[in-house]
DNA sequence: AACGATTAAATCGTGTACGACCTAAATAGG
DNA sequence: CCTATTTAGGTCGTACACGATTTAATCGTT
């Protein structure tokens, strides 16, 4: 019901070579750029498949991690602070592609609830240090299970998700090259 | 750099017999899972990939639309509502796969701005129906060209991106299901 | 030692997202 | 008819996301 595997021009071109394909039949008269039917009015963008994916990983990841009074993206950065000993708030820029407009008022929830330590560095006073609190590491053993869960909501082929996961990585990789 | 091909466990696994693989792998002392190395913490995690890449695609248009005073979301209700005659705030709600409470605002953000025109239906006052304003329908002509820009700074094969398209249609799907 | 440039966080304002709740209009049953 | 329920939008509070700007600490050069 959602795919439509026979739509004729399924998804949006690729590369500058393709971008001229596409100039070439607009100049032709073919179909506006970027239009789908009154039904699926985005069927022709990928950027919209990926927001809506988003949406929905959101919304499912919210489910799973209200009942630990987590956000997803409180979440992601317990993560990251499982993976070390600390890292400063330009790292956790780093890994997670944010600015410190964001993650500083996160953080400051995160710490204000339990879940995390900053601090100062010694060496450089300009550094906040993040580490996990006791209660940031019992609450991401708590949560350990619910990528489990996630998958197992899911009905399809390991291999397509091998393959997709390698594929998206490399469009954030190509967009984030394009953005200055 | 962003690739790690050789990675052992590059993806998420899939399926209700995906879970039980992993969970039988976690049993046997494995890899925690959903985790990564301390330089990619998300190694693991198909959901950060596509949260990244909502990122970037969300950075690309946003310098792309400001010219024209347009933020991502406003440029999808513009190319939705150049589909159709008009729409209510719940079709705009299903084809956006959003709910009202984020709509109304966004809706009356852009008739201040003379995008969009907000009225209600005379046979049922409890329904809303939104149409381009002129402006708005000379702002979708401006920015017709945008996904071409877009697509002109990847450097990825056509037939990578409609698989890939493909694939993430599918997943939202899956995963939208699984959201009660 | 001094001072301009750079760097790391933080602040502020605007715009999504969404859960929880509210209001008014339409509809269904009696 | 007339109330009970449903439905469509809207409001409110909280939490991201980011452009623009600010503050404070460090560095580079003299």
């Amino acid at each position: 019901m959602e795919q439509t595997p026979s739509d004729p021009l399924d998804t949006a071109l690729s590369g500058p070579q393709a971008a001229a394909e596409l100039a070439a039949q607009m100049a032709a008269g073919g179909p506006p750029l970027a239009t789908g039917t009154a039904d699926k009015p985005f069927a022709n963008m990928l950027c919209f498949s990926v927001y809506a994916a988003q949406l929905a990983f959101n919304r499912l990841y919210k489910q799973l991690l209200a009942p630990h009074g987590l956000t997803y993206l409180q979440y992601l950065v317990l993560v990251a602070l499982a993976q070390a000993e600390d890292r400063t708030v330009g790292e956790l820029g780093e890994v997670l592609f944010l600015e410190s407009n964001t993650l500083t008022p996160l953080l400051k929830r995160m710490e204000a609830a339990g879940l995390v330590v900053r601090r100062r560095d010694a060496e450089d006073e300009r550094v906040v240090r993040v580490a996990l609190a006791p209660a940031g590491a019992e609450v991401v053993a708590q949560v350990e299970c619910v990528p489990l869960d996630v998958l197992s909501a899911l009905d399809m082929p390991l291999g397509d998700l091998q393959q997709m996961k390698a594929a998206i990585d490399r469009l954030g990789s190509e967009l984030r090259k394009s953005t200055t």
